[in-house]
DNA sequence: AGCACGCCGACT
DNA sequence: GTCGGCGTGCTC
């Protein structure tokens, strides 16, 4: 009698798959215990790994096939089952909740599958960070004892500035859940502040650690992962993916810098560790912890309302206080520097200090503006502006490549008072070589990351002050240490806050106050300077008085009124087609076809055009579907994606939280 | 997502 | 005459 395997393959198909697993040699039993290994099958008219999910002796009652027309597996890949039970059923609720096919689920969590595109590593080795046990303070054993109190039933959140020993609170409960036999998770954004932690961890726990790189190879990963289920490493620090780390004996999950965007999936499935966290540690019935100086909208409500634990640390324990914060309102002379920084980083230098400056992401800072009527020149394919790039000599698209000469004149009016305007970092650059001549300047971002080992290099020679000035974006902000630095300039504040997303205010905020932190946190005697053309915006204001409780507040007002998260749980549908009129006709009809399925709370917004109305030739509208509760939301939603094929020339993306609504 | 099958334009 | 464009339909 043969035996039927269920198999999942990572394929944006929302079904499973039956193949039947025959015996390795005539007359013996079939092979069993397939369930969480993956295996080779012949699928349409190639060959490819899956993932068995499930077997039996019997089909389904109403299985559509017959027997005979059920192909066989050719070969089972691994020795010992990848995946147990709970992580499979795992995988089936990331599939519902985020809206994608079950094996894509799977491979997602697998970390030797195509590897998520990553940004640019870098490596700050940190003398000045502490390896050694300290003694906690009050408030700091207060908190340990909180996140490992076996009556809680909630999450806890570990609310503080930089500099007040979040770390070592995590590494004390690590400890303690360690010691109990137990295993640890411990997340940690995509880049920089990753070293430092990570560094801590494997000085403390040595081979019981293992780390989860975007370096290490598909093999390597592999490798790391079977110890890990095997019980040989209990504890795994790594990025988002490490919160699938197949740990035997779950104890504790720690995230640090809670707030940061890259604990959300840019790829499908589109998931948020945090709350596949959440689920993890409500599963395996073992304390989550959370941490960051500037904890997102969604986790501040949470505390409100009790459904977070926070524990406050408030002492500095480097000494010390936060770093006043100067804001200054850009002019309308177009420059770059105001009078004040360009005086901050004179004084700097006289003192034999550096200057650490800012600029805020690329693209949408220096892109080409006509100042007589407004015209902004934009890609011919998507709809973003132009950026200038001056190694090219060209207006650049951030997401085609398609370039163009900067025209003379504003090609709308005629118009010779035009150009790029706002400016970038290449910009800048100029305007600081300009400006001081004789100053070592250097300079970071994502252009000059290709060649790391050059990167490391200018980072050893700022770390060992001979530079003057640093330009750089805000991957350098986590990695703030730099001894000598006396000034940190933040450009252009503003660059994030007109993107038409509700967010922009929250990360506005979240950047300066983590830059004056940590200013504060190396630097005693530090400066900070805002530099920005709209400096009673709240998440300006708010963050140079240091009122993060204020900012809090005025901003959650902002989305009860608006009716946006946390107040309300969104879910994103992306329909593209090269024609516009299939896209929004698209988004119509599937609008359409999702309201009847939806709570009498719930609403649709849309069908919009996306403000990224274009992209590689595709036209973008959405729908964006909102209510209070997301059970309902992604159940609707899940129904129409599982029972309607889109038209042709017509591709469909669900998020489910979306983090971006570009 | 791939990949094959299928039905219309310009090439040796 | 056929090589090949990519629209559409299926994968146990």
């Amino acid at each position: 009698m043969p035996r039927w395997v269920e198999v999942v393959l990572n394929v944006p198909i929302f079904q499973s798959f039956t193949y039947r697993a025959e015996p390795e040699k005539p007359g013996k039993d079939p092979i069993d215990g397939l369930v969480g290994r993956r295996v080779e099958v012949r699928f349409g008219s190639r060959t490819m790994i899956a993932f068995a999910v499930g077997e039996s002796d019997e089909l389904p009652a109403g299985f559509p096939l017959a027997e005979d027309a059920i192909k066989p597996i050719l070969r089972v890949v691994d020795a010992e089952p990848l995946f147990d039970e709970r992580e499979i059923a795992l995988s089936r609720w990331i599939a519902s909740f985020y809206l994608c096919a079950p094996g894509e689920a799977l491979a997602a969590m697998l970390p030797s599958g195509k590897r998520e595109a990553d940004g640019p590593g870098i490596a700050f080795d940190d003398a000045d960070f502490s390896r050694q046990e300290l003694e906690l303070s009050e408030e700091q054993r207060a908190a340990v004892d909180g996140i490992l109190d076996p009556a809680a039933q909630t999450p806890a959140y570990l609310y503080g500035l930089t500099g007040t020993g979040k770390t070592e609170v995590f590494l004390r409960a690590a400890e303690g859940v360690l010691a109990r036999g137990k295993g640890v998770i411990y997340l940690v954004p995509e880049i920089a502040l990753t070293h430092q932690v990570v560094e801590s961890v494997v000085a403390r726990f040595g081979n019981e650690a293992a780390v989860l790189h975007s370096g290490l190879t598909g093999s390597k990963r592999l490798a790391e992962w079977m110890r890990i289920r095997r019980g040989e490493a209990r504890i795994v620090v790594g990025a988002r993916s490490a919160v699938f780390a197949p740990l035997p004996d779950l104890g504790l999950i720690i995230i640090d810098e809670e707030h940061d965007p890259s604990y959300k999936s840019g790829t499908t499935p589109r998931y948020h560790a945090r709350q596949v966290a959440m689920r993890r540690a409500a599963d395996a019935h073992c304390p989550l912890v959370m941490g960051s100086a500037t904890p997102s909208i969604e986790a501040w409500r949470l505390m409100g309302t009790g459904e977070l634990r926070r524990f406050r640390l408030t002492s500095r324990l480097a000494g010390g206080v936060p770093p006043e914060i100067r804001v200054i309102r850009l002019g309308a002379d177009g420059s770059a520097l105001s009078a004040a920084l360009v005086r901050e980083i004179r004084e700097a230098k006289e003192a034999g200090r550096q200057s650490l400056l800012f600029l805020n992401r690329r693209g949408f800072t220096h892109f080409y503006r006509c100042n007589t009527c407004g015209f902004e020149l934009k890609c011919r394919n998507c709809s973003v502006p132009l950026t200038w790039h001056r190694a090219e000599g060209a207006m650049k698209c951030h997401y085609c490549g398609w370039q163009v000469e900067p025209p003379r004149a504003c090609p709308e009016c005629g118009s010779l008072d035009a150009g790029y305007a706002g400016f970038g970092t290449e910009f800048i650059e100029d305007e600081v070589r300009r400006t001081f001549p004789g100053y070592t300047v250097a300079r970071v971002d994502a252009d000059s990351v290709s060649a790391k080992g050059e990167l490391k290099r200018t980072l050893d020679e700022f770390r060992a002050g001979k530079i003057d000035i640093l330009l750089g974006t805000q991957m350098v902000a986590k990695g703030l240490n730099f001894p000598g630095v006396r000034l940190v300039g933040i450009a252009l504040a503003d660059t994030g806050l007109h993107m038409p997303d509700f967010r922009a205010s929250e990360r506005t905020f979240a950047l300066i106050t983590q830059v004056a932190g940590r200013a504060g946190r190396f630097f005693p005697d530090g400066r900070v300077l805002v530099q920005t053309w709209s400096p009673e915006n709240p998440a300006i204001a708010f963050a140079a008085a240091g009122d993060v409780e204020g900012f809090y507040a005025q901003e959650l007002e902002q989305r009860r009124a608006l009716g946006f998260p946390p107040f309300t749980r969104l879910v994103r549908l992306v329909f593209r087609s090269k024609e516009a009129a299939v896209a929004e006709e698209g988004a119509a009809g599937a609008a359409a076809l999702i309201a009847p399925l939806l709570p009498p709370e719930a609403d649709i917004l849309g069908p919009a055009e996306c403000p990224l109305a274009l992209i590689s030739g595709n036209h973008r509208f959405h729908l964006i579907v909102r209510g209070p509760a997301m059970a309902p939301l992604n159940r609707a939603v899940y129904q129409f994606l599982s029972q309607n094929k889109p038209p042709r020339a017509l591709y469909i993306e669900a998020d489910a939280d979306p983090v971006s609504l570009l």
